[in-house]
DNA sequence: ATTAGCACTCCAATCTGGTGAGTGCTAACA
DNA sequence: TGTTAGCACTCACCAGATTGGAGTGCTAAT
């Protein structure tokens, strides 16, 4: 650690002095710091000492003759280094959640709204992104004489349906058959699978449906594409506001419109699950190192949570840079590891 | 219109205060009018008139020495009798948003966002209400060995599904028995008509398999349902921060949270459907008027889109009560007028 | 009935001086 | 040599005081 420039003496003033400002949002003077710790120290002394560490980049004078805040450097080395995350207890979360909730995307929205009245930040979730999706069974019906039902339903019982036209009415016993090849050929195949030989196969064996057979595979082709468009629940965007350090400073509602228009907070997303964090699964961007170049004057801390065989959806949250990071964290860590089991249980 | 007590100079005047004070924003006063309407008076025999127009209440001084401003009253006066509305294009719109979306929901979603755009107002949008579905068709289909498929396809084909558990499988004959029963029985009715007696009769030609229809019919029930939960798309809610007497007294907050948390809106669609507004079908709440309490120092424009039988929306603009009265109802006019033609023809 | 004129009110913007928190520097100290 | 006390200096912030301008209400003249 001694190659940042940093002693245990000044390790522990920064320390101090990013605590403190993290509470009051005030930027804190040398007098404080003398008293506020068990170092003691006068506070001539700390002032040299907070001199050089804004030399060294940690902490900044918002004007001359006022207290340090934190740099985005400082906030990074307190992240990285100093602060000890709370173990606090989110035990009441999955009931709550079960007890008001019965569909995935209001579990989603449920899991948002959470998060963002126990942080006081802006939060987001998205859906679980299901990229290996397998058929477990498909059903065509006549609808009526124009048009039938395409139904697929999806390994985990996601059920997908289409309507399609048809040219001239199918009668039930060759429809019959239609089911009975297309179960036969395509059970258990993910949309990877379904590759142009098993398609010539299906076409050749249906005979004079094979157009219609195209057209069915389109349609399960793009009911399961469909599932890859990702939702984005957003949740205490409102509490941006309670921020003067971002609600004054005039692109609050810029902020606000970030979340409103979910889409530019897709770069988040994308973002998050490529870094894929070593060990804790857990990012945080501190001002400009956000992908999102709206919340500059943010800290983000987005989750990876994972259900299995590489189904995975991420959740962020949006605060100022002097947020309760261990607060966060740890709800953030605590969340992730309930979330499976949480969505296993609802219906979908 | 005499009964008022407004002479028709009482009326030009009031007129120009409120087209005034619409523009600009600021309070109006005496010299101002005297100059910038065509009635050749001086400033002073204003000042007596708008002495008038204040004893009945159309106006008021937000403190002495001040211009004056429309009150309630005021703006209700303008709205009911002198403003015309523009006949504005917005040919456009239909284009555009077919140009760029597929489903009821996007296509929704686009309409808010345009007209927030084009008004510079908050919009919402709620999905149309079906309360009247038909059952057009209806299918059962083994899954695995634990659960069965429901498929209900109601008029207009609206397609639905559900996963239900079953006790011991089915075979296929079985299966289609049960299919040809359902069918014959429920094709056309409304969740309405399935009735006590249908279910009676239902349970008995089915035999041993009495229990599951019953679990069919309550899914079927549940699937229907499933439609009465009212979507509400919002757009623009950022825009609220760009009225300062909006935004700056302190209830901004509020504002923008009853547009993330949209069940606050939902008074908004009940009272609209219920007044059912005679001729036009628009709604205008000024101030106090307004449904919703959040809402008392704005102004809330709604109208009703249909897509007939009965199958009916809600649009909403939410603005300051100083808002573009004239160009928010030709906008709601037109597009009211072209909703249907546009969601008739997007995929469902 | 309308208007000119005038005194009056009140907001908003600008300036003023005082206060306090905080710094940097220097010199003394252990 | 590291620490501390002391002091001058800076700057944001607040509370009054001052001013200018926009606007009103009233009265007297037209």
């Amino acid at each position: 650690m001694e190659e940042n420039g940093l002693d245990e003496r000044k390790t522990k003033i920064l320390n101090a002095i990013i605590k403190n400002y993290l509470e009051t949002g005030e930027p804190v003077g040398s007098r404080t710091i003398s008293k506020y710790t068990d170092l003691n120290l006068s506070s001539a002394t700390i002032r040299n000492e907070m001199s050089d560490l804004e030399e060294l980049g940690y902490i900044l004078q918002p004007h001359t003759s006022a207290g340090r805040i934190p740099s985005d450097k400082g906030y990074r080395f307190y992240v990285d280094h100093l602060m000890q995350e709370k173990d606090k207890e989110v035990a009441d979360m999955k009931e709550f959640v079960i007890e008001h909730t019965e569909k995935m995307d209001q579990v989603l929205q449920q899991v948002a709204k959470l998060l963002a009245v126990n942080t006081n930040y802006a939060t987001m979730i998205t859906s679980p992104q299901t990229h290996h999706n397998k058929v477990k069974f498909l059903q065509l019906s006549n609808v009526d004489n124009e048009n039938i039902l395409v139904v697929v339903v999806l390994e985990g019982n996601l059920v997908k349906n289409k309507i399609i036209p048809i040219e001239a009415p199918i009668d039930n016993e060759q429809m019959l058959k239609l089911n009975m090849l297309l179960n036969t050929n395509l059970t258990g195949l993910s949309i990877e699978q379904i590759n142009l030989g098993t398609i010539a196969l299906l076409k050749e064996k249906a005979g004079i449906h094979s157009k219609l057979i195209g057209n069915v595979l389109d349609a399960v082709a793009e009911a399961i594409g469909e599932d890859e468009d990702l939702e984005i629940y957003t949740s205490g965007a409102t509490n941006i506001l309670k921020y003067p350090e971002l609600s004054s400073s005039g692109n609050a509602s810029e902020l606000l419109n970030a979340f409103e228009e979910k889409n530019q907070l897709v770069s988040l997303v994308t973002e998050n699950l490529a870094e894929d964090t070593e060990n804790t699964g857990i990012q945080v961007y501190i001002g400009n190192e956000t992908p999102i170049q709206t919340m500059k004057d943010c800290s983000v801390v987005t989750a990876t949570y994972e259900l299995g065989e590489g189904v995975k959806g991420t959740i962020g949250i949006i605060g100022p840079k002097r947020m309760d990071y261990e607060n966060v964290m740890s709800n953030l860590k605590n969340l992730k590891a309930q979330l499976d089991g949480i969505l296993d249980r609802t219906k979908k």
